[in-house]
RNA sequence: GCCCAGGUAGUGUAGUGGCCUAUCAUGAUUGCCUGUCACGCAAUCGACUCGGAUUCGAAUUCCGACCUGGGCGCCA
């Protein structure tokens, strides 16, 4: 039976791991080779003379980074890693590996994102790169955790669509049998959708894609989208959601990722406290104008410089809400008493933006004036609209980038790190 | 799409016209070595992205292509 190499103890008396080499030391008559798992490294020790002649055959034979079953008594000892060793019986190769290999697992000699990337099979053996997936696995649980906990329903909507729904960003036009279709930028129509179906509060973790040519280590052209929309609620409720989830994501991760942000050299983890700050847009650009030198004024999109030297000034999460409605999406609602203002909001990281939401007008008339003043035409969005005519609870939601929750939780410098096969401009394999 | 910086062994690098038969590290191969833990020692192997131009001579200068990194723009 295998054991995972982190509970391989003296008191297992006898052990069989299986593995991959991650190193082999051989100084003459005695040879290190050290068997790494997902669990841990153990160090296998071969006194050339009291093995089986089976054994040193298979040291002269294996290369870095095979896969290997190694079985053996277990043996305490100080001076080796880990005060235990494996004395081997067998030696069995189930997997050669090639050599030379395209970069160096042991981290000797540190290989750049391209290489990495190309064979990223081979990154991911590296703890400190495993340990980012395991984190965003730990984030991903406990999502689901909490929407379930707070009454939402998981839905899947349609990645494969007719038409682009909400104009803006370019899309990928697909082969569709005979029809033209397009890769979805965003669950935003569909969730919406199930508040007239009656769902009330939903949520879906899923792709989407955006087929702009940017270049950036913030932007990818298929990302993951964390998406919610609750009926009878305004934007501040859901922005108390929203909050509420950061944090229990980060406490979360800080309760059960010790081993994986030891890995990342994370000593400093620090959980944000809600509620987060609440920056009206307006004082945000009068920040921005006093701290950078580039002209910015009212109506403006918030540049990367400026979102830098806000988020410098905020020193950690916070909210930009009361955007001017000229630069929100149709679907956000105005505020009644200044209707050049919109009940949409931003969640901002110090370093980048991560989540963008708004209370959505439900009115039908008012939404297709909205429309028509955004310069669209409400006929081709007969498909959006006709749910409207049916029955539509007010409703506010908001969608969250989860590779840059990822990128900006554990301090990665590029999105790709925390993106296990990144999709940009120029990667499309593997 | 624009701008900037790059492309040298499997990996990561040094090299600004001749001293390059190209540096160093890591790796691979072989040999020696019984406590390594970035083991050590010795030998060997392995590279100038592609095409064109300038020049007696180009890794190095120029032009073009391709590729990469970064910034900006774009990004419901």
């Amino acid at each position: 039976m295998r054991i995972p190499i982190q509970n391989v103890t003296p008191e297992c008396g006898h052990a069989e791991v299986c593995g991959w080499v991650h190193e082999v030391r051989d100084l003459g008559g005695l040879a290190f080779m050290l068997i790494r798992d997902r669990t841990g490294i153990i160090q296998v020790t071969i006194p050339k003379k009291k093995v089986p002649e089976a054994v040193l055959a298979a040291l002269k034979a294996v290369s870095r980074e095979s896969v290997v079953r190694v079985t053996g008594p277990v043996k305490a000892i100080d001076k080796a890693p880990g005060g235990r060793e494996l004395v081997p019986e067998s030696i069995e190769i189930i997997s050669l590996a090639e050599t030379p290999l395209p970069l160096d697992v042991s981290e000797k000699v540190l290989a750049e994102m391209d290489t990495r990337l190309d064979a990223r099979f081979l990154d991911v053996r590296r703890p400190r790169v495993a340990a980012v997936f395991e984190v965003r696995s730990a984030a991903c649980f406990a999502i689901n955790q909490y929407f379930h906990e707070n009454g939402f329903t998981n839905i899947t909507t349609p990645k494969i669509v007719a038409a682009a729904t909400e104009g803006g960003t370019e899309l990928f036009p697909i082969a569709y049998f005979d029809k033209e279709a397009f890769l979805n930028q965003s669950p935003q129509l569909y969730k919406q959708m199930m508040m007239a179906a009656g769902c009330e509060r939903v949520y879906e973790i899923g792709p989407i894609f955006r087929a702009e040519e940017h270049n950036t280590t913030k932007h990818l052209n298929e990302a993951t989208s964390i998406d919610i929309e609750v009926s009878f609620a305004d934007h501040l409720e859901v922005m108390r959601i929203l909050e509420d989830l950061i944090v229990r994501i980060y406490e979360y991760v800080n309760k059960t990722c010790s081993t994986q942000l030891a890995n990342l050299e994370i000593t400093d983890f620090a959980v944000p406290k809600a509620p987060f700050p609440r920056l009206p847009y307006a004082e945000a650009i009068e920040i921005a104008k006093k701290k950078i030198d580039e002209p910015i004024k009212y109506g403006d999109d918030i540049s990367p410089a400026a979102e830098r030297a806000i988020g410098a000034e905020m020193g950690g999460h916070y909210f930009i809400v009361d955007w001017p409605s000229e630069i929100r999406p149709y679907y956000a609602m105005q505020y009644e008493d200044d209707p050049s203002i919109c009940k949409a909001f931003d969640m901002m990281h110090p370093r980048m933006e991560l989540s963008s939401g708004a209370q959505r007008e439900h009115r039908y008339d008012i939404l297709v004036n909205q429309i028509r003043r955004k310069g669209l035409n409400p006929e081709s969005f007969e498909f959006y609209l006709k749910p409207f005519r049916y029955g539509m609870p007010p409703h506010a939601g908001w969608g969250l980038g989860a590779d840059r929750l990822v990128m900006t939780m554990l301090g990665l410098s590029n999105v790709r790190e925390a993106v296990l096969f990144p999709r940009d401009m120029h990667r499309l394999v593997p």
